[in-house]
DNA sequence: CGTTTGTCTTTTATCGACAATAGACAGATC
DNA sequence: GATCTGTCTATTGTCGATAAAAGACAAACG
């Protein structure tokens, strides 16, 4: 296998989506843009819709046969890419505590594990090493620093240095600026989960990052922007991983978001 | 070629400037922590002095015949890694002004122009798109943010951040830390290049970056201390491209930190 | 008994090859 | 005349192979 083809099965499966609610399709470089992709890709995929009986396909005739069923779409552990394989099946080996500061990583045993080649786990490695988890020993193996106290310290540090940095560049945009807008929006977001605490508890993890970036964002400065991945990744496999109190934890976070976001409509400079 | 043998030659060269100085060697694992090489390589550069008719080697016998002269070195340009080859050029690139921001980067045309491997030439990117400069379109080519006024003042703005941040850490230091003495050294290089600043004013590039590691050391955060590469690079790569008035700007900027130092010491918490 | 050496195995760094995907261009179609 | 399609080329993502370098272990040495 030279390359996998998971932006094609993936593309295909949201097509699939789709048709299941819009029974004609558009032309391929509209639906290219609509799913992200190349044309070749999108031809890929109408090619196969016509193979499995989904669609008469000449030129600009796309005739859609039969709504797509469960069976048509490719199962989902092929339609991830391999950074997101190599991402959670290494974040699952430092969580589960199998792994422990200060141990060796080895590449080949890895890539091996993980069912890949090594080029893959060398460049996720090389990218993952801006987290700060692990470094590297030219000409020799990495080592694995840990999820350790120290680690959770120094990147709150961090992160509240630019969370301050960012909250102040927000309060201070003009008042007619699209932002407020999206404010306003994420603060109904808030309120909506909070109505139904019981249920909803899970969605706050996607509005907190949302929220979060959203106003790193204004600081308008690529590092702090960037630095947020980190924060996000950490918080991500963490709380994937460590789900007790959720509810009330998220309850309460949802609240002092909602006093965070009064804070800065009032201009008000302290956090 | 599957390896360079950089590692090889590198050494090999730095233990000729050993032979320079003292005319017999000591024991494999002790000359290959002195070099910082393993002991396959330390063996395989005493394999290479006998054959050139350096040494006479048996097991713990090592006699030195004569001492090395200038065509026993391998040329310079042999005895850089990859990755020091590929940063240098992609960043001449970027700073000689070729290459405007938003242009597009291309793996195998960078791979030819450098005469290496395309595996080579991604990993650096991968690596160096930490700093800010440049950004992947997935599945598709990097794109070039270039070396604009923006970054340097989101770079600044950052790093000022950080500076006062370990400064404070700094001053904080218990008096009888060992880096106190680390700062009266570093005190005392300041001087020295001052005294002379006529003729070692380019000396200055690199206690620069000595001191402002070395101060950044003392928070003690990870994120910050490895922010610091981001800006090493970026002033090393620019003072190199940008020499007019180094002369004077270097003299101020010593007696900056000269004042920087004292303040330090002073424990004021206002750099 | 602690090093040092000889020998062997393991692991990393780098290459070229090839399928997936993106992208360019001219002719066809509305 | 703008957009769409057919076709072709260019580029990226991933793999396995191989030489360099690291490292393990037992026997030899002092």
């Amino acid at each position: 296998m030279a390359k996998q083809n998971t932006v094609f099965k993936d593309a295909f499966n949201r097509c699939l989506k789709l048709l299941e609610q819009t029974a004609n399709l558009p032309s391929e470089p509209e639906l290219g843009s609509t799913l992200g992709i190349s044309r070749t890709t999108v031809r890929a995929i109408l090619t196969r819709l016509e193979e499995v009986g989904l669609l008469t396909w000449e030129k600009r005739r796309k005739i859609v046969l039969r709504k797509p069923v469960a069976s048509d779409y490719f199962p989902t552990e092929e339609t991830d890419s391999l950074s997101e394989i190599i991402e959670r099946s290494f974040m699952r080996r430092i969580l589960d505590g199998g792994a422990q500061p200060g141990m060796q990583i080895n590449e080949l045993e890895l890539a091996r594990e993980i069912g890949i080649g090594t080029t893959g786990v060398r460049e996720f490695l090389i990218r993952f090493s801006r987290f700060g988890l692990i470094e590297k020993r030219p000409n020799s193996h990495w080592v694995l620093k840990g999820f350790t106290r120290e680690f959770a310290l120094e990147l709150t540090e961090v992160r509240e240095m630019f969370e301050l940095r960012s909250a102040a560049a927000f309060a201070h945009l003009p008042p007619d600026h699209a932002a407020w807008h999206e404010l306003e929006a994420i603060e109904a977001r808030h309120h909506a989960i909070l109505a139904d605490i019981e249920n909803r508890y899970l969605d706050f993890s996607e509005l907190d990052e949302r929220f979060h970036l959203f106003v790193h964002r204004a600081s308008k400065n690529r590092f702090i922007v960037d630095f947020y991945d980190v924060i996000a990744i950490v918080f991500h496999y963490h709380y994937q991983w460590n789900k007790t109190n959720a509810r009330e934890r998220n309850a309460r976070a949802l609240e002092e978001h909602l006093a965070y976001i009064a804070a800065l409509r009032s201009r008000d400079p302290i956090e």
